[in-house]
DNA sequence: GGCTAGCACTCTCACCCTGAGAGTGCTAAT
DNA sequence: ATTAGCACTCTCAGGGTGAGAGTGCTAGCC
């Protein structure tokens, strides 16, 4: 328990190294922010904060940083978040809506657009459902005995695949195939394609059901992700040495970021939570802050993801993180609906 | 014109360099090869090396580094290019082999292996012809009055965009509606179509057809472009500090590499470009040096290219790109025809 | 009992200096 | 044409130093 005096102090160490990047000190507290005390009692009041864990010491003649649980209190109780001014909020809406592009421009946009509001990495990943329905088959002919295959389904993903044809075949075969074939598997998710996949006694139509199926479960994971801001995370002192900087790179790897939000809990489009340091499972991240949030609704669900050092502007971070997901559900939803 | 010891003198300073990153000194290149005179000798090579322009000295007592036009010469003249040892040429044929997703995923992957293999950047766009034709052209409903319409063009590219279908309608209705369309669009091309659109009576159609001409002319070199490699070009020693590496990290961010590639002039597949330093038209790219090639056949070219500093080993990068522009050539082909 | 002035102590950081080392360029001799 | 020798230049790592910024503690004050 936090007396009041110690909670406004770290509420006052927290904003102040957000915002410098600096060890704090009692000093510069009092100056900064008229206290009504000396900094010898604000330096008594330190000392007990630190004791119980919520700041630390880089050495012995340096001011405070607030450890990961300070961090955790801060975003708990004392924070109060800054809403989005009125223009900055119609100043994303629009450029929201002038891409007008694909869905995966659309995504790589949004994420740029955040990123840049919030001056940190953002992740953001296809919507997709849980059990994904196919809605629609196409089989086109690239060349004399190849073939492309064309899968929408119902959360707007389109997958493709290029296949060998077995015995040439003119288009019209293909789109009588086709119609066969979206009779099979049209309106199904894949598991429940694959339960009659091997009950099929066409061995031609067998093999392309299994590679709907390969295809609708194929997550992508990776290439559905887009990562966007990597300049602005990198300009944060935390990296300006280039180890540092190197790490921060390979950490954010296409890869790799698919396996980064892996670690996040699933929650409810509409839900934000924040991971600070060691909190993150992963151990490679401990010196990093993840404010994640869900978009999309039942059927479709995304997710959009702030990633930066610890040292984050979580009051600024979390409604901005929660303004766009909500946008981006409304969107979807407005395109959809 | 450089007589025969200045010249291989040359090759050994860029050899050298190349190896080290560290400025090269007469003594360095008597000692490390068994030239038979004294470094004085060598040092007045090298200042005549340097008059003439091939080689250039960071500060006056340090060793000596090659110029943009050293290298040229040397990638012109002198360089014997090491072509790839059988089982690096496997490996790197069994990976290609190996990627069984989409194509986006192989492309990827073929950059990340170059990437690795060279220990540099590696940009990679999708091929696409200069003139793509429709080849299929689909309407599928996604909720009540949302319609997806993707496009697939004859080099294999898959389009896809959200519309609002005005007045609601039955899948069977938009199946028909994509068969007329498919109708008045297939087998032709952008332009092609563009030219009759206006002529078109039925309006619903106009537009429609209007969006077809959209997404076959929509390049979207950016989305269509593969990074990767990004840290093993940060492990450079140039871009040691931090600076340089955030330099270099903005410089090759998504939005920016469709305009690097821009720069190159076309070639013909088969084609090896080497465009080094300051010979780069664009100003920011002047310690850079790329190695383009084409790959493709005469449907569908795309490219490749490694980027990395002008201390760049150009006698492994120039055939190991060469070798994976021919592979992918084939391997599109054979997956095509 | 809480607050604070004062002070000793610690640690960092920028700065300067220095010497070693690595090169070159020039000259004079071979 | 080559080379030994040498003066000269520049960088770089290391060490020392002083200023500055903080803290923690103690003793006295309200």
């Amino acid at each position: 328990m936090l007396t009041a005096r110690r909670e406004s102090l770290l509420g006052l160490v927290v904003d102040e190294y957000v915002e410098t990047a600096l060890p704090v000190s009692s000093r510069a507290l009092v100056a900064r922010h008229g206290l009504g005390v000396s900094p010898a009692t604000v330096r008594n009041e330190l000392a007990k904060l630190e004791d119980e864990g919520y700041i630390t010491h880089p050495h012995t003649s340096a001011g405070r940083v607030p450890s990961d649980q300070g961090y955790r209190y801060y975003v708990e109780v004392l924070m109060t978040e800054q809403p989005l001014e009125a223009d900055e909020a119609r100043t994303i809406a629009h450029q929201f809506h002038q891409a007008e592009g694909s869905l995966d421009d659309w995504l790589a946009l949004a994420a740029a657009v955040l990123a840049a509001s919030v001056a940190n990495a953002v992740v953001v990943t296809r919507p997709h459902s849980p059990l994904p329905r196919v809605r629609n088959v196409q089989l086109v002919q690239l060349r004399r005995d190849v073939a492309l295959m064309v899968v929408v389904l119902d959360d707007g993903a389109v997958r493709e695949r290029v296949l060998p044809l077995p015995g040439a075949a003119e288009q019209a075969d293909l789109h009588a195939l086709s119609e066969r074939l979206a009779g099979h598997v049209g309106g199904r998710s894949a598991s429940a394609i694959r339960r009659d996949v091997e009950a099929m006694e066409d061995g031609e139509l067998r093999a392309l059901a299994g590679t709907v199926v390969d295809l609708a479960e194929e997550h992508r994971t990776w290439q559905e992700t887009f990562l966007e801001g990597l300049p602005a995370l990198l300009q944060q002192p935390e990296f300006a040495r280039g180890e540092q900087m190197l790490d921060a790179v390979r950490r954010l790897e296409s890869y790799e970021v698919g396996r980064l939000l892996e670690a996040t809990e699933p929650e409810a489009p509409g839900d934000t939570r924040v991971v600070i340091g060691s909190e993150n499972p992963q151990r490679e991240m401990h010196d990093w802050s993840m404010v994640v949030a869900r978009y999309g609704d039942d059927d479709a669900v995304g997710t959009v993801a702030v990633v930066g050092p610890t040292r984050m502007h979580y009051e600024r971070t979390i409604p901005r993180v929660r303004f766009v997901a909500a946008l981006m559900g409304n969107l979807l939803h407005e395109a959809r609906a």
